[in-house]
DNA sequence: GTCTATAGGCAGATAGAC
DNA sequence: GTCTATCTGCCTATAGAC
């Protein structure tokens, strides 16, 4: 009776999602195929519909499962104890861990393919930048309530700014192979508000 | 004796170039194919390898000439007389005609593809950036030295942030379908330094 | 749960006629 | 400069054996 094992080795399911969510934010939904999965995992094409009717499916289960795990790291950060000026160092932090792995944010480059992607991957990619920029929201009024920020424009407006910020800074650094690029440009973003 | 004829209708290379142009800026380098230009402009697939060898020509012919008219877009700028403070809304205001085209920047786009690109393409897209910035650049040091800009940190890495903040604001804003997001980043981006 | 086998289609590309 | 015809290869997907 394993029905939750805490610790057994990834089931095939996860191992295909994690290699399908390195080839998406490497190469994009459209420049990988079942076959280098499969050819990665060791299995056949075929074998890979079982788990995943077609490919749109596994797009959404992709993007569902990175939001969750973007969802709860968030969470861990307004568990941290931290003032807000240093959780939002935090969440930049998030977004140069990404690129630490030489990818891209999975949604920002299902961004760039946006008019290629079946409608339910379309519905999630924005599901994803709405939540990111309602926590981000009511991170910055906390810290414009509690004096550790500056708000200079509504909390909201500067939300937008830094996720696109933050989704372009990693954009353009990826093809220059420098996080010190993205470093620069992230911290000059969010320099105003502090 | 038409060697450069001033108002003739656009020959087939340059409507093969506007055809792809729009379909790279809307799909990506990887979402459409030889036969969507084929059908658009009522010719066949082979009819195009008579114009572009293959793929990879074409793409690197876009680069070139999305480069070419930028850079006519900055010189125009450069002479338009206007203080560096205009001069950088103007700046900005070029990346919001792009996207009101219902369009990502072409090597924004392609700098979400970069690791699928043929290798040329990569290099031109590289160049596209560094000219970008390096415009930019020059123009915040003008500003700082006139009065009409503010800089708070070197030149060359507010051009950074800029570039690469406006890159990151036409990628999100385009799922939205909404140019006034773009609008707003922009304007939040730029407002530390005016 | 994974396989073999195969379908049906579209990709980029080429040869050679007109 | 554009066509027809064709090639080879890869794509997603399915049927059915094991």
């Amino acid at each position: 009776m394993a029905a939750t094992r805490p610790k057994a080795e990834a089931g095939t399911a996860t191992r295909i999602l994690d290699v399908a969510e390195r080839l998406v934010q490497t190469r994009g939904f459209n420049g990988f195929s079942y076959a280098d999965i499969a050819a990665e995992l060791g299995i056949t094409k075929a074998g890979l519909h079982y788990h995943f009717a077609g490919k749109a499916e596994l797009g959404e289960a992709l993007i569902v499962r990175y939001s969750e795990r973007f969802a709860e790291a968030l969470a861990a950060i307004d568990a941290s104890g931290l003032d807000a000026r240093a959780k939002l160092d935090a969440y930049v932090d998030l977004y140069a861990q990404v690129l630490s792995g030489k990818r891209m944010c999975l949604c920002g480059i299902l961004a760039a393919e946006y008019q290629t992607l079946p409608r339910p991957m379309c519905d999630a990619v924005i599901r994803f930048f709405d939540d990111n920029e309602a926590w981000l929201t009511a991170l910055l009024e906390r810290g414009g309530a509690d004096g550790t920020l500056s708000l200079s424009e509504p909390a909201a407006d500067s939300a937008q700014m830094i996720v696109s910020g933050l989704e372009g800074a990693m954009l353009v650094a990826r093809p220059y192979s420098d996080p010190e690029r993205f470093k620069s440009s992230a911290q000059h973003l969010i320099a105003s508000l502090t």
